[in-house]
DNA sequence: GCATATAGTCTGTACGACAGATTACTTTCC
DNA sequence: GGAAAGTAATCTGTCGTACAGACTATATGC
């Protein structure tokens, strides 16, 4: 039941963010970069994969797109000239405003089922579990410089 | 942040899982199927997919595999000869009950962060949540004969 | 009894994930 | 200081799998 209903959400999810995002190259995925961009702000490059669980091959090519549309920049970090920072552009910073209302609608719509309060509850419950889960992952925006922003849609 | 947490904990399901399920053909994939089909008895193949999420031509090849295996087979529904109804094996209903209990330890290894108060709260929201996300998904199982099963794992 | 709809199957295609090699840079340790 | 080993990101090739679309068989409606 855990699994079914994890996938049933994570689908519809999906199907009403899809809508909200479609001006954002890669659709949900690249909702999901962006996001992660400017409310995480991981380190890296490879700290931005391993949080959304994409690989880092494919990371390149989303991360290329988003260039190309001036919605994110690669900079070298100048402590380890290997690793790319990932910052978004102020255009990124308003088109990401833009969507994220709209997606924060979407998400009230797919929990109509539940009261309120309960939905607050569950996306508690759900960011504990989450967090608790995945190991290390979300440590790594805390580890940033600019952390203290992870209580975000 | 939803979006994110449902992502990370099903993936981290489907990586536990995978290990639970993995005599089974197609995975953690035919673990879900396995177990719709006994826990859920939808009365045709066309809504198990739908309840699964699954195209109803990957339907087909993976009701083929599990057929080839003896877990499943297809019987022709005697009201609607285009119809295949989908009944488990007496060894499939075996095979289940011992992927099922090790299914249900790794849900609470992946929850271990919540205390089981807080777990149940969670399961119920999540249920109750995707119920109604879903629009018709889980009634099938209602208006198919054996109901009143849907309190599991 | 012909038109239209539905259940399931089959075929082809195209996209996306992943493995592996490559380039650039850093760290370690002798 | 300079080889050796390790890591960030990229590039290339391959393979699986999802999905579109055509096809067969039954069903329903006029």
């Amino acid at each position: 039941m855990l699994g079914w209903s994890l996938a049933v959400l994570l689908r519809e999810w999906n199907a009403r963010v899809e809508g909200a995002s479609h001006d954002l190259p890669h659709g949900v995925r690249g909702y999901q970069v962006l996001s992660a961009v400017v409310h995480d702000a991981p380190p890296t490059q490879a700290a931005l994969a391993a949080r959304l669980g994409i690989d880092r091959t494919v990371m390149t090519y989303l991360l290329d797109k988003f260039e190309g549309c001036g919605l994110l920049e690669r900079r070298q970090d100048p402590a380890d000239r290997r690793a790319r920072r990932i910052v978004p552009t102020d255009h990124g910073r308003r088109v990401l405003a833009d969507v994220d209302a709209r997606v924060a609608r979407a998400e009230d719509e797919l929990l109509s089922a539940l009261p309120p309060g309960d939905r607050r509850v569950l996306l508690a419950l759900l960011e504990h579990a989450a967090a608790g889960a995945a190991p290390g992952v979300d440590r790594c925006a805390a580890a940033a410089g600019s952390a203290g922003l992870t209580q975000e849609a």
